[in-house]
DNA sequence: ATGTGTGTTGAC
DNA sequence: TCAACACACATG
């Protein structure tokens, strides 16, 4: 359908691949070549890159969380259009955090999950690694939660991984870390679930994109669970046993949660039913917990 | 082969 | 401080 002679006859850029990017309204946000937009800050002359996202929105939600972060609140208000409103934990969330790990949770897309389960880990006095309780040994009665994740698109899709939430990861599933801090080795972990099965996953951090991720064997415990985004998988262990579990999201009823980006309402996960697991292309994901343990000065 | 994000420049 | 533009370099 290409017009004959004219080459874009885009009124209103209509052509989602055009190669001509257009220019957002959006501050802080760039067009990519691809069609997709990058988000950018700048502190002291230096471009502070932001990641790239599919939707202009994401691009300026993390343009205004960065703000946020790097600039305070009124300067993040005054953004036009006015991003979503931050509660005080989403401050507290912030200011907990390096601005290194704040553009390291929006460059991977892993910010909105991790506020979320901040939200959940709220003075939780973790008793997992308090006193030395002496009849856990000899008595492997009910396992005790560690932690519990909805697992993302990305967390079911072809990159045949689940991320750990960093402070998950530290705190219940601790690697050591190579002298040199470059190689750091995996380890193999196993989970019994609810069947008595045990799963056999590779447990290592990802220096490339800062991020504590089971990989081998993750792939094959989401197909045989027929493991959709939206799902939550947790985390149980008894003494040395590590137990894992998984639960389907309602199926009929609201959707898990719906991320309103400015105007535009994201579903953060795809109806998808039947057995199938490929995902075609999911819009908005603001998922994917990972977290970046970046901190640098 | 594709896409990221850095280098760079010139406006505001 | 900011974004437009080009493309070196990651990434798969």
């Amino acid at each position: 359908m290409e017009s004959s002679a004219a080459s874009v006859v885009t009124a209103d850029g209509a052509d989602a691949e055009s190669r001509k990017p257009q220019p957002s309204r959006f501050k802080g946000v760039v067009p990519q070549p691809n069609g997709r937009w990058g988000a950018q800050i700048y502190e002291k002359h230096r471009r502070v890159w932001l990641g790239t996202f599919n939707l202009e929105e994401q691009a300026a939600l993390a343009y205004a969380t960065a703000a946020l972060r790097f600039r305070g609140r009124d300067a993040a208000a005054n953004l036009r259009p006015p991003p979503p409103a931050a509660d005080e934990h989403e401050f507290n969330f912030l200011n907990s955090h390096t601005k290194s790990e704040i553009v390291d949770m929006l460059r991977k897309h892993t910010y909105a999950d991790e506020l979320h389960y901040s939200r959940r880990t709220i003075s939780t006095t973790d008793p997992t690694l308090d006193n030395n309780s002496p009849s856990i040994a000899a008595t492997p009665a009910a396992p005790e939660h560690l932690f519990e994740k909805s697992v993302t698109p990305s967390d079911v899709g072809k990159l045949n991984r689940l991320v750990i939430p960093k402070q998950f990861a530290e705190k219940h599933f601790p690697l050591q870390i190579g002298g040199a801090g470059d190689a750091i080795k995996g380890v193999l972990l196993s989970f019994e679930d609810r069947s008595g099965k045990v799963w056999r996953f590779r447990y290592s951090y990802w220096n490339s994109s800062h991020s504590y991720v089971l990989t081998k064997g993750w792939n094959r415990f989401v197909k045989e669970k027929n493991l959709q985004a939206g799902d939550t998988v947790s985390f149980r262990r008894s003494g040395k046993r590590l137990y894992i579990d998984w639960k389907a999201r309602r199926r009929s009823g609201p959707p898990v949660r719906t991320v309103r980006l400015f105007g535009v309402d994201i579903l953060e996960t795809a109806a998808v039913h039947g057995g199938g697991c490929g995902g075609k292309r999911v819009i908005g994901e603001m998922n994917g917990v990972g977290f970046g343990c970046g901190k640098k000065a």
